[in-house]
DNA sequence: AATAATACATAATTTTCTTATGTATATGTA
DNA sequence: TACATATACATAAGAAAATTATGTATTATT
């Protein structure tokens, strides 16, 4: 076998909607572009949202009626601001409380002495 | 739009093998129905990997060089054990650095006044 | 003037699961 | 003893959820 220089896969594939939810719940309004440069600074430049992934889940999430939208004009820009619905700020209740779990199981696998007692 | 009972997707996707790779550094030698096993235990339950997901991910690795194995018969019954190689070792600290570093952004996103300086 | 950043969108492809199915042995239980 | 459950592997079909590439257009920077 050979070692390549492994191109570090996304780990957060799976995360990315309780990712969203949780930035429109603190947040309150906001459109895509936003939403990535906000992810990008708060974990420093760890996390990096593409636009393939963002867009069609936002798409998703609105027919689903999670969130919605308003369209406004940036003087000739245009921006989609996204915002929980009521079914979606409790859709975002019940992934917040699945994030913590999982964010749980993974501190268990990964620091097994800290997390067992 | 309806509300319906819905099933919590797998957040953990992305996330199995650096899992696995864990399992092996702390465990050194294990069989592929043992580690879906200890991951439920430790976990509390949580964390339940499939074996759709864990046999062909453990066939992946192997074919990378990242695991070997060796098959034992337990009683008439066939028990494949996997182990890291040393180019497998590598990559653990490699991937452990980058589930760490994943953690810390769930953490700033999730809870961003403790994380947040 | 050219490049990068902002701001959206979508299609093709790939990765990575879930679900279903199959084989076989061992164990617990009614 | 028969049946269900647990142990232990494997793989195929399908779905979910990304990546990568591409496109349009405006604004800011160099």
């Amino acid at each position: 076998m050979y070692i390549c220089s492994m191109k570090k896969s996304s780990l957060y594939k799976g995360c990315l909607e309780p990712i969203l939810l949780r930035l429109l719940k603190d947040h309150g309004r906001m459109y895509g572009y936003q939403m990535t440069q906000m992810v990008k600074d708060i974990t420093k430049g760890e996390l990096n949202i593409t636009e393939g992934a963002l867009y069609p889940l936002l798409h998703k999430l609105e027919e689903q009626g999670i969130v919605e939208t308003e369209t406004e004009m940036n003087g000739n820009r245009m921006r989609k601001y996204y915002s929980l619905t009521k079914a979606g700020k409790k859709q975002t209740s019940i992934a917040m409380d699945e994030m913590k779990a999982f964010m749980q199981s993974l501190e268990y696998i990964v620091n097994p002495k800290i997390a067992l007692r």
